[in-house]
DNA sequence: CTTGACATACGAATCACTTCGTAGTAATGT
DNA sequence: ACATTACTACGAAGTGATTCGTATGTCAAG
């Protein structure tokens, strides 16, 4: 079981998630377009993540390749879980609640959460 | 605006928030009962938090009387504004989909959330 | 006035995260 | 063959969070 991503380590899940598998220099160039960060720190990065399980490489290749060992799903739930744990008091009411105060909801996403909630009561029947 | 509580500051602040008012020493023998802690500890955690502006302090008796500086309320929107960003790409939706595929969500709950939506339907209007 | 209980202040160790430079090595072009 | 380029590995520094021991001060009881 993979240990939380801290900040940095989420920026670059973030990228494999919308890449699929790459390289460190994909990698590198897609985060320092917004950000000024050298080569070796993102290898560095990598290569501990690997080491704690968050993300898999295939080193056939002789520049490796690195791919999100969970997909962005699971580690969306987990953060959830934790945050409703710790700030939260466990109210998922109150998390949502936290959610739609953060920022101007759209009509529209007010809706498909909605439809979320109906899927939740069915199953919960 | 203070900064983001860490994790072992939100311990603290969460006793604040439920008690009130209180003491290095009453903040202590609630977070002692859960876990480990010297009491050095949580007063140095608290005298920082105190720098940071997390919480206030009254100096007027001997032994210093904490609060916090911000409720729990605002706190909570804080801590999701930046978790919406940060991991689920400013989806409110994924948000709350990872709030309610964390754990069961009792038919009570999923009644209180989508009381709230309602009103957050009729505000966007 | 001295002792004991209780408080704050503070220095220091430890740990985790982040950053980057340097070294070494393999591949590529001339 | 040699120089250049593209990798990985690794050590180490800087920062911030966390933990705790020790020093010191205050107060009340005897």
């Amino acid at each position: 079981m993979p240990p939380k991503p801290t900040d940095a380590e989420l920026e670059i899940l973030t990228v494999l998630w919308g890449r699929g598998p790459s390289t460190v220099r994909e990698v590198h160039e897609i985060i320092a377009r917004r950000k000024a960060a050298q080569y070796t720190t993102i290898l560095k990065l990598m290569q501990i993540m690997a080491v704690k399980g968050l993300v898999r490489r295939d080193e056939s290749a002789r520049a490796h390749v690195y791919q999100a060992s969970r997909p962005r799903e699971w580690t969306e739930r987990q953060v959830a879980r934790d945050l409703l744990e710790k700030v939260f008091g466990g109210s998922a009411r109150n998390l949502v609640l936290g959610a739609l105060s953060a920022r101007k909801t759209s009509r529209k996403e007010l809706a498909e959460i909605r439809k979320l909630l109906d899927e939740y009561e069915k199953e919960a029947q």
